[in-house]
DNA sequence: CAACTGATGCGAATGATTCACAATCAGGTC
DNA sequence: GACCTGATTGTGAATCATTCGCATCAGTTG
């Protein structure tokens, strides 16, 4: 039940909210742009307006229930929040991973306090070849 | 004279291609928008139309003479080519500052290679408070 | 300096995102 | 459990950055 989660964030619990939080927590290894939102929800037999997609998803990203990212083209993606992590993008089949080093987030804020900045986020993105087998097959363009 | 720049990129020498490479030399230091650009071409009595940047803009990061980022906002801005460093950001007053580790390449290096890839490139922004006595004050908005 | 090919300028087209506003709903109240 | 009020939604239009299409023009080569 999360309701509880819009309730903390100070939101009314409504059903489109709930429906995309729902989403977003059945694909939380994925990134997913306010379009996919809408499609994975029009599957679900829920026709929710986009413009309540972008409108929620904004609302879910202060409360901070969700991260937006914007990788290489511009055109925003968003994640659940799971506490700190990177990504690594294949740039070949556009495959995204995600890692956690603690020695190097150390290292950014001894970096940004240097130059007399208090860090408050970051955002790292390692682009290359993830040489595995099934690269370029997989030519990621969507997953419908 | 940059006119070889260009040849060397296999792009003709138009006037256009070498106004633009002029603006973004004098402006080593900013990061400009497309729009940007078009601005200062036009302060300069030079009227090169918007759609004419962005190709140019783009032709240059294809042939490596700019960088193109996205930063929090997914618009795009571009910079001259200056060898790798990373962004730190003021996330109140929006000043730019740059920077550049080697420690921390090397670490992006093995951590990438530990999943497999290999790294071709790689985006680091930092966000925080500059902490400087003019910080809001000089709430950047544009420097027109 | 003529010819060939790529480059430009203009305005229209696109795609992502946001806005405006009337209709509807959630949550507290009696 | 019906009511009230302000928050939320759906719709379609609007906006913004960016790209396209195409006729015209300019660099380069010989």
């Amino acid at each position: 039940m999360q309701t509880s989660d819009l309730r903390k964030a100070g939101l009314k619990a409504t059903l489109p909210r709930l429906k995309i939080l729902e989403v977003l927590q059945q694909n939380k290894q994925d990134h997913l742009s306010a379009e996919d939102v809408y499609r994975k929800l029009l599957d679900n037999e829920e026709d929710i307006g986009l413009a309540t997609i972008y409108r929620v998803l904004s609302q879910f990203e202060d409360a901070g229930l969700v991260i937006r990212h914007h990788f290489e083209d511009g055109h925003a993606l968003f994640e659940l929040e799971q506490g700190p992590h990177d990504h690594l993008i294949c740039v070949k089949c556009g495959k995204i991973e995600e890692f956690f080093d603690n020695e190097m987030q150390q290292r950014q804020r001894d970096l940004a306090n240097k130059s007399g900045f208090d860090l408050s986020k970051h955002t790292l993105v390692l682009y290359g070849d993830c040489q595995t087998a099934n690269c370029e097959n997989d030519t990621k363009k969507d997953s419908s």
